[in-house]
DNA sequence: CGTATCGTTGATACCTGTCAATCTTGGTGG
DNA sequence: CCACCAAGATTGACAGGTATCAACGATACG
């Protein structure tokens, strides 16, 4: 007696190469378990500049960024604005429970997520409390960066901000890249998808101050800027010293 | 046959008349279940200036407050220091799992707190499912709180800091009050425990800046000062406006 | 009553925002 | 293919907000 193959295979097969498979937070659900969560998955596209979702939106429980960046904000109502967040692949949005977003997410470049209806994947959460040790995990980790945030926010002059920001930026550029480039003994290059206003929105300062301190930078030998997003590190001491005490 | 009244027993006593019982992060255990945390619990008393935890210390998972204010903060190695969150009585620290702390916490006033032990708090976390995502859905709403801060600490203007934190802590200060207080028509006073120093630290401005905004709003009839940590908020609406938009 | 800490106020400097002009880049259509 | 256009980036001039430095007053505490 035969049987069909079941749509849980299908949607497997789609998880199973997926590129954030193993560092995603979907990853905590052993094989047994996956389908779990990929039987309920919705994948999407979108073009750099559509919002993912708005203030007040019953948006997704969770939406886990496959390739691209997304960049979380709040928007005040005389339209100043300032980015909270930046989603790389495999990072994801936490807003179970919340109902509505406080926030706004826009692609900042081409995005594909993989995001999951809100009350079937507090379902799924339910029934699998490794899945959310991991969501809370994941949160905790979001706060305490979210205070570092802060405190380059509040303590750091506009050439520390930039230099720091930079730095990170390189940093997890160079995690994420694949091995064969981390051995490859050059210096570090990365491309930041943000145009000089959305950096200002990032750290409180306005365009025409992010462009001076990158030209300073520039000039001062600390990077060397490939094109206007593509951003090599000359002197990566340099940077860190410029970007303040840790 | 006699038996001796359990440890639990006595110890659940002290759980009966805790102030914060019915708002803190232990009162989504039942009657039948709380036992498991009033086990492990470590009641502490700390003198106003004393450090709760520092940088890298292995502190208890969670420390619910009691009575008083702990001031959470970072600190940069020249000396910088970034406030980054207040805990009130019934709020807790959340920093199961991390093992170190990234973060100083030190007592704002005398401090009364109700800690737990790391690793017992994370059995216990892992036995009752429930404790853990009201942990989560506290932990995502200290998120979405920290991200409002970052848009005070990287778009607004010293008054509207000013203006908008005092709102904030009035607001707070309103909700915590008995009921008798709140229905007494009058104007909201509240007790602000930190120094103008501290005040700074909290929204990226120095000690003289925020003494000359609190007397800016002062001559201009939003506050007056009781004394140098009361303030009554004479008109809550200019308060408001002056905290800027939304 | 002396001392230390905190708070207020003033004078000044400088960092960063604002306004404006120009340049570069990328895309679109003739 | 080139001209044109819009959006972004850079640079300059200038002003204003906030930090810095300094002095003094207020308060708490031993």
């Amino acid at each position: 007696m035969m049987t069909l193959p079941e749509p849980d295979a299908i949607l497997d097969r789609r998880c199973k190469t997926c590129p954030v498979r193993h560092s995603a937070i979907c990853s905590v659900l052993d094989e047994r378990h996956s389908h779990a969560l990929s039987d309920l998955m919705v994948h999407k596209h979108y073009k750099h500049g559509e919002t993912l979702w708005g203030d007040e939106d019953d948006a997704h429980a969770v939406a886990i960024v496959v390739s691209g960046t997304v960049k979380l904000f709040k928007i005040l109502s005389d339209g100043r604005q300032q980015i909270v967040g930046l989603l790389f692949p495999s990072d994801c949005s936490g807003q179970a429970f919340s109902q509505t977003q406080h926030n706004f997410a826009e692609a900042a470049t081409d995005v594909e997520i993989c995001s999951f209806p809100r009350q079937k994947f507090e379902h799924v959460l339910r029934q699998h409390p490794e899945l959310e040790h991991a969501l809370l995990e994941k949160t905790l980790n979001d706060l305490d960066r979210a205070r570092d945030w802060m405190v380059r926010l509040g303590r750091k002059t506009a050439g520390e901000k930039v230099a720091s920001f930079l730095s990170e930026m390189a940093r997890k550029s160079e995690l994420t890249k694949c091995p064969h480039d981390r051995l490859t003994p050059k210096l570090p290059t990365f491309v930041l998808p943000l145009t000089r206003g959305e950096i200002g929105e990032c750290l409180g300062l306005t365009v025409e101050t992010v462009s001076r301190t990158l030209t300073k930078l520039r000039v001062d030998g600390a990077i060397r800027l490939i094109d206007t997003h593509t951003i090599e590190v000359c002197d990566p001491d340099a940077l860190a010293r410029l970007g303040g005490p840790e």
